[in-house]
DNA sequence: TGAACATATGAACAGTTATTCATATGTTCA
DNA sequence: TGAACATATGAATAACTGTTCATATGTTCA
């Protein structure tokens, strides 16, 4: 921590410095969204997603899919609700998942982007 | 694991289900990016990201805006600089972090106005 | 109703991660 | 050159995460 370090104008002038500060978005904003960030930093649930992307799916051909246990994806899936990334209908004894808004796929084609430009 | 379970026509007939894992992007294109996205997801290096949006800075500002302590900023721009989504110059006794490139902000920016719309 | 199927969940465990502390490396300038 | 400043890094630790296993809940249909 860095409470009362004097403020040096090493590469910049402390009034900049407060300014930029100042700028951040509250905790209240950054926290919720490290937390949605989080979510995608798994491979497991980058499959689910992007297997989503794809189709509408139930639980059981999801866990065939990306090759994991059914109580691995069940839990996976109920992370990716919590944060708003997919969403579930019931159809007769399944549920039906599929993502919640363009932003997912948005992101991580962004995300793909990116790598594939610094490759190498 | 779902080795060799028999493809149950539950929601989708086994087909789609073949064509869906077809589909899905390689592993060694999809751990990448599980890891790439693992970086936004922490509160301290999201705050770093979002500070570097408005300006390029040294690390000891960095550890003023952001809070944390000079060692704890650098330990977490090593990561950021690892995974690119930062790059550095050197001036004279500093070391000037910037955001390597347009992706880094319009993925910050996609996943707050996702939370902005799901608030509530 | 009850058997069979589909999904969810809690506890436990192994692996990972973010910070701190101490210290090392690199740069400037008197 | 050497003191002062700026940054980096290794080890240690506490907290967190993803999977498994066992089991519970929920739904259909005979």
């Amino acid at each position: 921590m860095s409470e009362n370090k004097p403020k040096k104008d090493c590469c910049f002038a402390s009034e900049g410095i407060e300014k930029v500060a100042k700028m951040l978005s509250p905790d209240e904003e950054l926290m919720p969204l490290a937390e949605f960030f989080r979510i995608f930093g798994d491979f497991t649930r980058l499959k689910i997603i992007q297997a989503l992307s794809a189709h509408e799916l139930c639980v059981c051909h999801l866990a065939e899919i990306v090759n994991v246990s059914q109580s691995a994806v069940s839990h996976q899936l109920r992370l990716l609700k919590q944060y708003r990334l997919v969403k579930v209908r019931r159809a007769g004894k399944e549920k039906l998942y599929s993502l919640d808004d363009e932003h997912i796929m948005e992101i991580f084609n962004t995300g793909l982007m990116h790598l594939a430009e610094k490759k190498g």
